[in-house]
DNA sequence: CCGCGGATCTTCT
DNA sequence: GAAGATCCGCGGA
């Protein structure tokens, strides 16, 4: 005659499993955030050394998994490859700065600024493994906390993660190691294999290396082959 | 699990 | 005027 158990909306989501479940006040402990100058390095640099570093927006935050550099010596791909636009002033702008397109009539993704003030390079985050606040994060993505969807989906692909994060063009241009938007590094790293592919979804220079994931994690976009 | 088509609108030619 | 750093649901294996 018990009740039926009705799992709480917290409980459900993070019932789907991240491997590992944070408190926000232990994940603020066990990380700073990233100064400017990290990202004043070469973008490719940067796009490895994100792996492993949590976004953090309020009491949401997710670590990343998967990034792909956009450069700028004949990278036809990158959305600045002509020269500077309206649209990509802030890729020629100061490092450690956010980038934010909006793309397909529906999306936004998440690029971080990178190489020294006035020239250009990003590096898009295309994944990310939900530490903390996963009812909110699906209550951004689905509508509602509570769901039967797979953790997995919550955050894998670039403008998922930036739905999960609120992330959107009102942040385009903002700084990253202050305000509302933060990136941070473990105190203590993670260790793990960094995989290397092309790149995801475009069409000029598809062939170059600059793919860069979390070897084996279940939270990228696109699994690494033979995982 | 995999491939396909539709949705939807900003940006630059 | 066309393409685009995507996602989702659907149908099939």
């Amino acid at each position: 005659m018990g009740k039926p158990e009705v799992p709480s909306p917290q409980r459900i989501v993070d019932s789907i499993q991240t491997p590992d479940p944070w408190r926000l006040s232990k994940l603020l402990a066990a990380t700073r955030i990233l100064a400017r100058e990290f990202y004043a390095r070469p973008t490719v640099e940067v796009a490895q050394a994100l792996l492993g570093c949590v976004i953090r927006r309020g009491a949401t935050a997710g670590m990343i998994v998967e990034t792909e550099a956009y450069i700028g010596q004949g990278d036809r791909a990158a959305h600045f490859w002509r020269g500077m636009t309206p649209r990509t002033e802030v890729i020629f702008g100061p490092p450690g700065h956010a980038y934010v397109y909006f793309i397909y009539g529906m999306h936004d993704c998440f690029n971080v600024v990178t190489e020294a003030d006035g020239v250009p390079g990003a590096v898009l985050i295309r994944a990310v493994e939900p530490l903390t606040g996963m009812a909110e994060m699906s209550r951004r993505r689905y509508g509602i906390g509570v769901t039967k969807k797979s953790a997995r989906g919550l955050t894998n692909g670039p403008a998922k993660l930036a739905d999960a994060l609120a992330i959107t063009r009102a942040d385009n241009g903002c700084r990253l190691d202050r305000g509302p938007l933060t990136i941070r590094a473990w105190r203590e790293p993670r260790q793990f294999e960094i995989g290397v592919t092309r790149r995801i979804g475009i069409t000029h220079c598809a062939d170059l290396p600059l793919r860069f994931v979390w070897k084996g994690n279940p939270f990228l976009s696109k699994p690494f082959p033979n995982d």
